[in-house]
DNA sequence: AGCACGATGCTCT
DNA sequence: GAGCATCGTGCTT
């Protein structure tokens, strides 16, 4: 089943937690190309320092202010394609990154694209499944757009970790060590 | 197994 | 012009 635009109009940390297990699912050429999330990080608000939108509303961030279920897709360090999942109510920019997976579908075209290295990093995963910045703000809740997530396996709360979100070196605190990231521990059930 | 570093270009001040 | 929600390599232990 996809996940409906209600999954997404919730807080951002639910939104986050209860995504692992869900499956990140891309169409290219009309094959499913897939994947058990993993690895989340929420980003909330203007008051959020971490969060691209600390500075208000620009062209890169506009998709984060719109309604919940959408795609936010950035480029970073001049080579990197990272994918969020738009949450909470229209107007407030909300969503959580996907920073890791452990592919299910499509294994050989993953493989490939990935030179046989891990998916387990944010621009892995977009590597992986073939999501660049043509995607950004596409509608994650119907197929059409070539890139959905759907409900996957239930996460116990035994096999999750919560730490400081990743990467973020000269992000004031609280901010910089707030606990909103969530880890799938032992991935080993899924396969 | 872990750490340091360079790559590389877009976005916003 | 600075900074960046990263990755892979290569060197050290």
């Amino acid at each position: 089943m996809i996940l409906p635009r209600a999954f997404y109009a919730r807080p951002t940390l639910t939104v986050a937690r209860e995504l692992l297990g869900a499956c990140l699912v891309r169409l290219v050429d009309g094959i499913r190309l897939a994947g058990i999330i993993l690895e989340t990080e929420a980003y909330i608000g203007e008051n959020d320092l971490g969060c691209h939108a600390k500075s208000g509303k620009t062209r890169r961030n506009a998709v984060m202010y719109g309604p919940p279920g959408y795609a936010y897709i950035y480029f970073t360090y001049g080579m990197h394609w990272c994918l969020n999942a738009v949450t909470e109510a229209e107007g407030f920019p909300a969503a959580v990154l996907i920073r890791a997976i452990l592919p299910t579908e499509g294994l050989e075209i993953i493989h490939k694209r990935r030179n046989g290295r891990d998916t387990l990093g944010p621009a892995k995963v977009t590597q992986a499944l073939a999501i660049d910045g043509g995607l950004n703000g596409v509608n994650l809740t119907e197929t059409s757009s070539g890139l959905w997530i759907e409900s996957g396996l239930p996460v116990s709360d035994e096999s999750v970790t919560v730490g400081p979100r990743v990467g973020l070196y000269t992000v004031p605190e609280p901010w910089k060590s707030i606990p909103w990231r969530f880890q799938v521990v032992d991935h080993s059930k899924f396969r």
